[in-house]
DNA sequence: ACCCGAGCCTACAGGTAGTAGGCGAGTACC
DNA sequence: GGTACTCGCCTACTACCTGTAGGCTCGGGT
């Protein structure tokens, strides 16, 4: 065989797919069809359908998270988040099927994985520029997440298209918002067991 | 029949459907199964399987939009907010497939509903109890949205399950958050801006 | 009473997931 | 150098899904 199959292989051009024409239409068929082979050749690489979906998933937290780490390398407080934020944008906007395949329910092996601890530690790190006590940092990592991924998926799934301005304006807002959210956060806990 | 068959009977199973199985489950044939028809006959009422899909997601948009008027109505600031957050958990977590089913892109007539419109309008319904101006609703609509939609996909995929606390502590923190968010707007508007 | 049409049916084409078993090419070992 | 083994891709097949075509039946209107 000019290029030799493997699950790596197979799972990489899943991921392209799943760019290309979206995470859904992402089949073992379509797979073979674009490697040259026959669909159940594919079988003797993978397990099923799900484990190519788990492995684009894998793959992309890994991407995902060396795209973050590049990005708030040296950084602490507004330009921490910032870059915190821009690298799931970019990331969301460049690889929209791999950015699809993390909004799911992903086996327990991925949700494991070093990639999966990882992106979720960052959050954790730029809450260190913040004075938000340790106690806390689960809900305040929780709340990143929330607002980050939901404001992409809402973007994604065309909710910001009837109304200006343009997204881009609402989004760099929203960081400036979260800042200020993350920076008075001792006050609002404090108003919140009053 | 028994129960003669209508767009609207055939939407209706294919919502329960969807709140049993999931929405990515919602197949013409199993609505055909659960109806005791033939697969065929359903498409006499509905013109294809996107048609099904849209209209779960349009029964959806009524009768959310139905539960947060009910939650809003009489109410201002902090408690329409939290009645607003409230009606969105409360359907995501009563109706889980029909709230899935709002997580996508729906075809033209959906987007344009009455129904969409309500949704919409009620966010900027819960920004009247607080000082964003007018020209900057659309921001806070959309911080709000994602912050809140993020959240419960976030919960739903299973993102908040391998950390304590229970979600419910968070989400209540979240609300607050967006609360003092919103209460101190203008000052992070000026700061934007300098 | 008769005719007509709405609505469900069977039959079928095309596409996808996954299994079973064959076959050929490279490899290891005698 | 030959034999036998193994591995990877193949064909063939089952089961299930979407969507189309065309037939049959029953109930309502004239």
């Amino acid at each position: 065989m000019r290029v030799p199959l493997s699950a790596e292989a197979v799972i990489a051009d899943a991921a392209a797919l799943a760019d290309e024409a979206g995470f859904e239409s992402v089949s073992l068929s379509a797979v073979a069809r674009r490697l040259g082979v026959q669909a159940p050749s594919l079988y003797s690489h993978v397990r099923d359908l799900e484990a190519v979906r788990d492995g684009i998933t894998a793959l992309a937290l890994g991407e995902l998270a060396d795209l973050v780490a590049a990005g708030i390398a040296g950084r602490a407080g507004l330009p921490a988040l910032q870059a915190y934020s821009a690298a799931h944008r970019t990331f969301a906007r460049r690889w929209p099927g791999r950015w699809q395949s993390l909004q799911r329910r992903a086996g327990e092996a991925v949700v494991r994985s070093a990639a999966a601890r990882a992106v979720s530690a960052q959050a954790g790190a730029v809450l260190r520029g913040y004075p938000v006590p340790q106690e806390e940092h689960v809900h305040a990592v929780r709340l990143l997440g929330s607002t980050i991924n939901g404001f992409l998926a809402l973007e994604r799934t065309g909710n910001f298209d009837h109304s200006s301005p343009a997204p881009e304006v609402s989004w760099d807002r929203t960081v400036v918002a979260l800042d200020a959210l993350l920076r008075a956060w001792p006050e609002n806990s404090r108003g919140d067991e009053a």
